[in-house]
DNA sequence: GCAAAGAATGTAAACGTTTACAGTGTTTTT
DNA sequence: AAAAACACTGTAAACGTTTACATTCTTTGC
């Protein structure tokens, strides 16, 4: 049994028994300094910047940090700069596979430029939000991109602001009127119009809507899209062709079978998501109604399974890549004082692109 | 335009105009003592370890932090403690939803213990593992989850043992059998023997087999499995039913039509996941062959969209979210010392279940 | 060759915690 | 009532960086 001295925790030992320990190899810079046979500032500023420091220091610098098996304790680096490079991403649900492609984006680009991203999973729970708002106050992560519609932080109603005292917030798809925020996401009342506007093109006129979550803006734009069609398509009354969801497959199913209660059936469906069009689509065939010949099926996403239904789906595809990329790119540009979009607090829009498959037939 | 110390970067303003500073509402520990007249080794106390301080200077400490809306620089802490309560989870494609359940359980446990959980997203690509395992080593995090067979660690064969200057690994799902570490999964072999098992009750006998990834070890197992059950059936000679996959839906497609090619096609096939099972799903249905009716089908995994495929599939159920939730127990017995199965090396082994849909029929 | 300017390097302070140890009360024991 | 034991609090050092400022070395212009 060696002498440890008491600060140190003996951090990476399996067992009291095992006489590894990392702390007895760990290397600062001062050793690397030694070792160089120069200060510890010059050896920081051969890492940092590189061109700061004589080409010859710094040969000897990086001869000895190779030597010795330095690696950065960047706990200390973030301690003393303040910055962490690291990112939470708050994400509704992590199970629903429509966040994953933006996550990835994300991930992508966060990695590119030095950031790490840390994951926080509301579990569909607005109350989880909250611990990983506080994560950026306790300097654990220096921004937050939120694929929800939950902002974990509290704002200042009148001003349309965020309390200063929050870290920067880029908002995912989703956005919030309420208040001025940077974010990324399509033209989801355009695109819900777009669609209709196609089911309108082959034929349909009585056309079904399956919502999502009624407190979701981007739902709220996409209905305004769907009844702006189907206004003109000459219907302006559409409340019995409207059914709830909550963007899981079960509720789909569930405004799939509730649907067929209706005394005159619609001759298709547009679902808000495709979570929900296939929920819908397995009640459907259960039920013996065939998609599309007796009832024609529209999803919205394009998540990777929609193209290994049957009918594979047809569906309105977001870029959900480069929502998530862009997303952080943002982020990045506000953290490093550039104004991307960020100082504007708009949402920047990308295009939407009709998915054409299998699920819609003419009638 | 007022006086800021120089070594304070602006850190939350977005542009060099405003006002609002972070810093400057910036409340350290040090406010805290001065507003509650006790010594900033008390407040520390008081907060950390509430019994070791007096009930009234509790109080006094509390109210300050209230007063002064202080929240702890958990950088500092991190920096002065060596810990940084976080974890790397390595993920070998986010997009694959089967990873979801287990990181779902992994953060629940690791937020109900104060962690938080780092994504490392490999996307397919090994050689992007060596950047997560680099973060373990600047001290980005406590320790590594790897669900995928990569490890990104260096580790000394003769030994089975991973270099101590790395900091605690767990495995859940894969196992690496070259060396000792810790983690949880179910048994494989067992698993996919049970599935052929089933299939054989069936009348089954020509079974298929759609492997994964050849390099890991527990599509090994599941091939071990399935030999040993054909061999049970009296089937030795397997080989023209065995067809390569790589887990992804595409894959399964392919595999399908190679199938459809054999001059007696076989019953039953067995997909080593339900991604490839779904791939091949779409394919034979495109070419017409009814299933369970002409062929029957069985999957690996039990992901969410297996229930909503037409025939709804059988398949093999993982208790995913047990699998994270203990991962994380495991990783947090051995960051805190506590000798979980951590010291052991070895795999807990948690049971499967066959979970009967309708993609399996007699013959 | 010398002064001035500029480049490279060193010195030392600071970041906000935690914690060993010392010191100061407070209670218990004798 | 004094001594001993104990509980609480304060002092100060340490963690490993970055960086303003001071100092030294090198180059340039004359």
């Amino acid at each position: 049994m060696f002498f440890v001295k008491h600060y140190k925790a003996g951090r990476f030992s399996y067992h009291a028994s095992l006489t590894y320990r990392q702390e007895e190899l760990m290397v600062s810079i001062k050793d690397v300094a030694r070792l160089a046979g120069v200060s510890i500032a010059t050896v920081s500023r051969a890492l940092a910047e590189p061109d700061k420091v004589r080409p010859n220091t710094r040969d000897k610098v990086l001869a000895a940090v190779k030597q010795s098996g330095y690696v950065t304790n960047s706990l200390a680096r973030s301690f003393r700069t303040n910055r962490n490079h690291s990112v939470v991403v708050l994400v509704p649900d992590i199970t629903n596979s429509f966040f994953s492609n933006i996550i990835q984006g994300i991930e992508e680009v966060a990695r590119a430029n030095g950031y790490r991203i840390l994951l926080g999973d509301m579990q569909n729970d607005p109350a989880n939000a909250r611990a990983y708002g506080d994560l950026c106050a306790q300097r654990q992560a220096d921004g937050l991109i939120c694929l929800g519609r939950t902002i974990p932080f509290a704002y200042n109603r009148s001003r349309k602001t965020l309390d200063p005292k929050w870290p920067p917030l880029v908002m995912a798809c989703e956005y919030d009127d309420r208040i001025a925020i940077p974010g990324v996401r399509i033209d989801n009342e355009r695109a819900a119009l777009d669609g209709v506007r196609y089911l309108g093109e082959q034929g349909h006129r009585r056309i079904a809507y399956i919502n999502g979550p009624q407190d979701s803006p981007l739902c709220r734009d996409r209905l305004k899209g769907y009844r702006k069609g189907m206004a003109e398509l000459g219907l302006r009354k559409t409340s019995d062709l409207l059914f709830g969801g909550d963007f899981s497959l079960d509720s789909g199913a569930q405004a799939a079978r509730a649907l067929l209660q209706l005394k005159s059936l619609p001759t298709a469906i547009f679902a808000a998501n495709d979570a929900m069009a296939i929920g819908a689509l397995q009640v459907l065939k259960q039920r013996g109604v065939r998609v599309p010949d007796d009832l024609s099926l529209l999803g919205f996403d394009d998540i990777k399974f929609a193209a290994y239904c049957d009918p594979p789906l047809t569906t309105i595809a977001q870029p959900r890549r480069q929502i998530g990329a862009l997303s952080m790119q943002i982020m990045l540009d506000i953290l490093a004082g550039r104004d991307g979009s960020g100082g504007s607090g708009e949402s920047r829009v990308l295009p939407h692109e009709l998915v054409l498959r299998e699920s819609v037939a003419r009638v």
